[in-house]
DNA sequence: ATGCAAAATGCAAGCGCTTACATATTTGCT
DNA sequence: AGCAAATATGTAAGCGCTTGCATTTTGCAT
């Protein structure tokens, strides 16, 4: 085993380069505090030594961790993924570091989380949705930690956010497929229960279907949770019932996914004998044939101006605008007219 | 905006609790070294002010973080994202933190996450594959960090690894595929500089042709970078070829899922014109049609093992001793036996 | 009651860094 | 050349916590 060194600190830079460790401290953070020639000299010990500053000392004596941190429902979902991904560069870019943990939708994790993060010194934090406890928004108010929304855009919410209506996206694709002369629907929707992305979705199919003037008991609504098997299941069961759905909306691609899977095994073809349409537009949409007709929601462009806008907050004290993405329909295959019959 | 009231800390609590802050730290971090009724006393104080510790002045002043860092070529592969979903499950079940970042296939910066996390005071660290400059392997060394390797298992390198053996799995892959009645093979790899898995993919093939006494001119191997667009310009190349191949083997599934597109967009029958086959067995193997034959990787598994594995090294200073885990072909419609003609 | 070991608690010194504030050096004028 | 203003650097006080050691309290056998 090697003989554990135990790391360079401020002071061994200062005794090397002899100046002051708040010298050596101003190269680093400000360097046009420091006159070139001393600056280089604090430099050369830097690299001599391969000193890295510690992150917790720093922290702790300046109050800011340079940190933000982010608690999305899963890593395993590809839309929180490549949104992240987006978040995460643009922080780089700034100079933050993303602390990261995933509630696997959970109330009381996400809880937990938040309190972890906050202890951790986190500058700021990412959430998803506006469905929480509102005490968890007293205890940031409190604690006064800039935080910030995505995957739900709400104009008058406790925290501002960076992100789309999915209420009104899901309105226009539904409208969409009932114009397409659909009178019976089937919607297979992730658990609505402390997630109002999903919630406002199914929402926004119930206006559409009550302005188009379709009776509600055309509407059947499965709530699942998200594994492309569910999906599965849940098409087969709407399509068992006696009069089947000609149009399944899903509540996002996965869903969708399982639900043409499904509808392969068992023997329909789609769109001809049933359209199914999904959400996110994830790779997944466009790889599955019939490739699924879906709503494009602009995941890097969130994250990168999620990113932006936490980094403002936390900068300059405001209290962050929120902003409202655009979403659209993308019209593949997998939907269509109703058959005639 | 809220009246900004800074946090409690300890000295608040003990205050409140009429102790000394050394009393109240027991409390926090070794309870049994506590009188039950002070420990009660404590308790309340903390409830009642809503004490979290501080984190970095914890670190500072304890001299280990519980924090564990993972660096991960990308967010976006959901291959690293589900072995990472697991490496959390357990790291936060034991009582850790996970932090991550992403290096974009890039040894620079890797490099530089590495020297952030190990700043951050991360306990240990995760590391993808066994490429890398070696003067890491010192500065890990010198800096005493445990370090663990997954998705890659070799038995004698600088570092323990828990993974599995990308040669040989697609030894056996090809093996089977050339045991089928294929002569004509071509590979769609990762690029593999600084990336030994698909090195050692794509060395498996070779073997495998060799070993079934193959000319070696009767593979033809493409490298690209990780995106299912490169998959399908890659199989154009490939079948475009005066004599392309019957049986294309791709260094993982999302290479693959490109390879099928472009096959039906040049309508390609498979596997009736030409066989495909992926790597990795991530769901979307299974939802392409015809479904990929691919190599089935334990992800959660190896996530999870190494999470224990890196626990065990940094808590009890063991060097840690490395885990192969199997994978297994998964035979699905991809594949099949070459047109006779 | 008394004495003693063991258990519980308190004291206080850091951990490595930032940052007012104080001091020293340089610069630009007259 | 001499002085004030501006610039560069040094001094030292924390930041909130853990922990070795000192001290007090407790439990128990005598």
């Amino acid at each position: 085993m090697a003989k554990s060194r135990s790391a360079p600190t401020l002071d061994d830079v200062a005794k090397m380069a002899g100046v002051s460790t708040a010298t050596v401290s101003r190269c680093l953070n400000s360097p046009d505090r420091v006159v070139k020639a001393t600056r280089e000299r604090v430099q050369s010990a830097v690299d001599a030594l391969g000193y890295t500053p510690n992150f917790a000392a720093r922290v702790m004596a300046a109050k800011r961790s340079f940190t933000i941190g982010a608690i999305i429902p899963t890593m395993e979902n590809a839309i929180f993924a490549r949104g992240l991904q987006a978040f995460q560069e643009e922080l780089h870019q700034r100079g933050y570091t993303l602390l990261v943990s995933s509630s696997a939708y959970k109330p009381e994790i996400e809880e937990e989380q938040i309190r972890t993060l906050i202890a951790r010194g986190a500058d700021g934090l990412l959430l998803i949705g506006h469905d929480r406890d509102p005490e968890i928004y007293d205890f940031l108010d409190q604690r006064n930690i800039p935080a910030l929304v995505a995957w739900s855009y709400l104009p008058d919410s406790k925290l501002p956010s960076v992100g789309f209506d999915n209420r009104a996206a899901m309105f226009d694709l539904a409208s969409h497929v009932i114009g397409l002369g659909h009178t019976r629907i089937g919607v297979i929707s992730a658990r609505v229960d402390g997630n109002d992305r999903a919630r406002l979705r199914v929402q926004g199919i119930r206006e559409a279907v009550a302005d188009r003037g379709l009776e509600a008991n055309n509407l059947t609504v499965i709530e699942t949770s998200y594994e492309i098997e569910n999906g599965a299941k849940a098409f087969s069961d709407l399509m068992n019932a006696t009069t089947p759905p000609t149009a399944i909306l899903c509540g996002n691609d996965v869903l969708a996914a399982g639900a043409l899977r499904q509808a392969q095994k068992m023997g329909l073809d789609v769109p001809g004998d049933v359209s199914i349409t999904g959400f996110d537009d994830i790779e997944l949409a466009r790889i599955v044939s019939p490739a699924l007709t879906t709503v494009h929601v602009p995941h890097r462009e969130m994250g990168h101006k999620a990113a932006l806008q936490l980094i403002e907050m936390v900068e300059n004290q405001t209290a962050g605008t929120g902003e409202q993405l655009a979403t659209r329909i993308v019209n593949r295959p997998s939907l269509g007219k109703p058959a005639s019959g």
